[in-house]
Parts: structure tokens; sequence; C-alpha cells
DNA sequence: ACTCCTCTGTAGCGGTCGCTACACATCGCC
DNA sequence: GGCGATGTGTAGCGACCGCTACAGAGGAGT
């Protein structure tokens, strides 16, 4: 067993486990026994605590990029802003979501590794936003700008899920979010 | 000296002092250094730290409302918008934002009393929002209904804000958002 | 003057944290 | 067979955490 492959089996475990119990109060102890190892083992294939954060925020910003490069291309602007929101709150994509808010909060205390990881690992996820939004019909460029704007607004709106009674509450917003991306792209 | 004084003044330091280093690694010894008492105190005024960070929680969004509040009232909806991304971007206001988001980050992984005071805070801040809203020309409903949208966006806009290089790539998704917001309003 | 009640300082408990020293096992290689 | 490199378990270090027991200081009420 290469070392290489002994390393990546655990950060794809240890992600599981940041995705399903958070990322801020995390600790190697309980991880190490939830992924079935210790915490002296991470630290010998991770250099440190940052070095296995870094990783397991990688992980989950490619999963939830191939979640989104997997999905249907939709028929149009505004159809492809409502089966992004659909993506983005159900299943494995959206604790990926909560992820990444956990880790932008954490960098805008201006901590490493979270700010630059944030950094890289958001500029692929607006990349993907983009890519699905030309599939759908827009052109590059304003597909560029709408995806800024489709980025900030599903994170806050991600923040306000956890405090809002129900998600309904929020889908009026979303169409209002899809025809300003349709106002955008043209 | 009363009870509740001596408390308020411990609020409004513990608040000071939140805003500056922020609230998720946050601990009671170095914030009660920092503000010349000892950690003791903190929980002879504060019944425990959940109690302290809640207290901050309530007292920084006061301060954010308070100045939304102080704004001078925007010529149209427009300008409203613009001015409110200013206003949430520069000195203490921004603190304050970055303080919410922290709170709503924790607040979603379901942790007692970040999800809520968040659920609180919210409700208040969306609230001064609508009216800055509807004193610079909108009807209460729709102002309502923008400013969840303008809410949710100003948030993902602060956490890209850490990230960004400069705020000057933001400001053009602020004038989407404005267009969002005037074509709600009407 | 005496007591009670509010406030504060000291000192420390029990626990968790990231991390490491050390011994041992296993295995390929000469 | 010897031997270094790589992986793993045990045990624990020093630091910090939230929180509390305890004693005392000071002032108000009687």
């Amino acid at each position: 067993m290469e070392t290489s492959t002994r390393r990546e089996a655990l950060g794809d475990a240890a992600t599981d486990y940041a995705l399903e119990h958070g990322l801020i109060g995390l600790s190697l102890r309980p991880l190490a026994a939830a992924v079935g190892t210790s915490d002296r083992m991470l630290l010998y294939h991770f250099k440190d605590k940052d070095d296995l954060v870094a990783a397991v925020l990688r992980i989950s910003n490619d999963r939830a990029i191939a979640e989104i490069r997997a999905l249907p291309r939709a028929a149009d602007v505004r159809r492809a802003v409502s089966d992004l929101w659909d993506a983005c709150t159900t299943g494995q994509l959206e604790r990926c979501q909560r992820l990444y808010v956990q880790a932008a909060a954490l960098g805008l205390l201006g901590r490493e590794p979270y700010l630059s990881v944030v950094r890289e690992s958001n500029q692929l996820w607006v990349g993907a936003l983009v890519d699905y939004l030309v599939d759908a019909g827009a052109t590059r460029g304003r597909a560029r700008r709408a995806a800024v704007l489709l980025d900030a607004t599903f994170m806050g709106l991600m923040l306000d899920l956890a405090v809002e009674p129900g998600p309904a509450a929020l889908r009026r917003t979303v169409r209002d979010l899809a025809n300003a991306v349709v106002a955008i792209t043209g």
C-alpha cells in the first residue's frame, strides 16, 4: 500500500466526517475514531491539522464541482438557477456548501490555511457555475458576471436556510434571483 | 453601582473585543484580560460563556441596526442599495456583519445559543433594511421581498470580500443586485 | 457593632487540545 | 541473516479550555 493511497483514503473518510459534523469545532481524536484510526496516524499522513483540513476542503470542493458538472444541462438560464438551487440544497452538495461557508467564515478571520484554500476553491466553484450557465445558453462573459451574483446570494441563502423555518420561504427569493440572472445574461 | 450597569459595561467591552478578534475561537481568559478583568468576573456577571456570547451578538446587532437607522434616507431605491453596501463594508458596521456571519456559520451546526440569537437578530436586521428601502420610496410589501434578497447577497459578498483581492471587483455585482432590487420594488 | 449580601481575587479541577517521543512491527533489499 | 525505511500503537507532554470552590473585601441595613 503506497503512502499516497492511504493518505487519500484517510482524506476521503475525514471529508465524510467533516461534512457530517462540521468544520468549526473539528478535533482530531473524535475524527480519527470515526474513521477507524488514531490521531497519531492522521498526523503521520498529514503534517499537521491544518494540512488535513486543507485536504478536506479541497476534496469537498472537488465533490461539489463534480456534482454540478454531472447535472443535466438546463433548458434555459432561468431554469438553470432553479435547478442549481435545488441541487445545492439537497443531499451531499448541501453539506459541501455548508462546509464551505464555515471555511469562509474562518477565512475572514484571516487564518490560514482557510483563506488560501477558500480562495482557490471559490475560483473553481464559480468556474463550474459559469460553465453550467453557458450550457444553458448564456454567453461566457455575461455568465461570469451572473455567476458571481449567483454564488454570493446562494451563500447568503444557505446561512438563512438554517435560520428560516422552511425552505419554501426562500423559494421566492430564488425566483427573484433567477430574474436578476436572466436580466444579466440578457 | 447596580449589577445591571456593570454587566452592560462588560458586555459592551466584550463586544468590542469580539468585533476585533472574531467570534469563532473566542475564549474567556484573553477576552477578560483585554477588557481589564478576569474570566472569573465574566462568569459572575454572565451565567456561562453562551450567555455572554448571546449578549455580545445582541449588542453587535443593535449597534449595526442603529447605524442603519442613522443613515440619511436615500433618494431612490437604487441608491439605497449602493449606500447600504458602502455602509456595510466600512468601519464598525463591516465588523458587525463579519461577526454575524461567524455566528450564522456556527448556527448552521445547530448549536445554541447561536441559532436562536441569529434567528432573532436576522429578523430585526431585515426589518431595518425594509424600513430603509421604504424610506427610499418602496412600498412595504415589495421592500420586504427585496430586503431578503439584499440581505442574503450582502452576506455572501461579505464572505467573498475576504477572499477577493479588492472591493472594486464586487462593485459591479452590487450594481447588478441594485437592478434586481429595483425590478422587485417596481 | 453586627450581619448579610454583593462583588472580586486566587487557585485549581477535570477535561480536551494538537502534537510528539519511543518502542515495535513489518517488509523489501542486499 | 542483517538492516534501513515505512507504518502503527501507547503513552504522555504542556497548554488551554470552561467553570467552580473558597475566602475575603466592602458597603448597606438594623
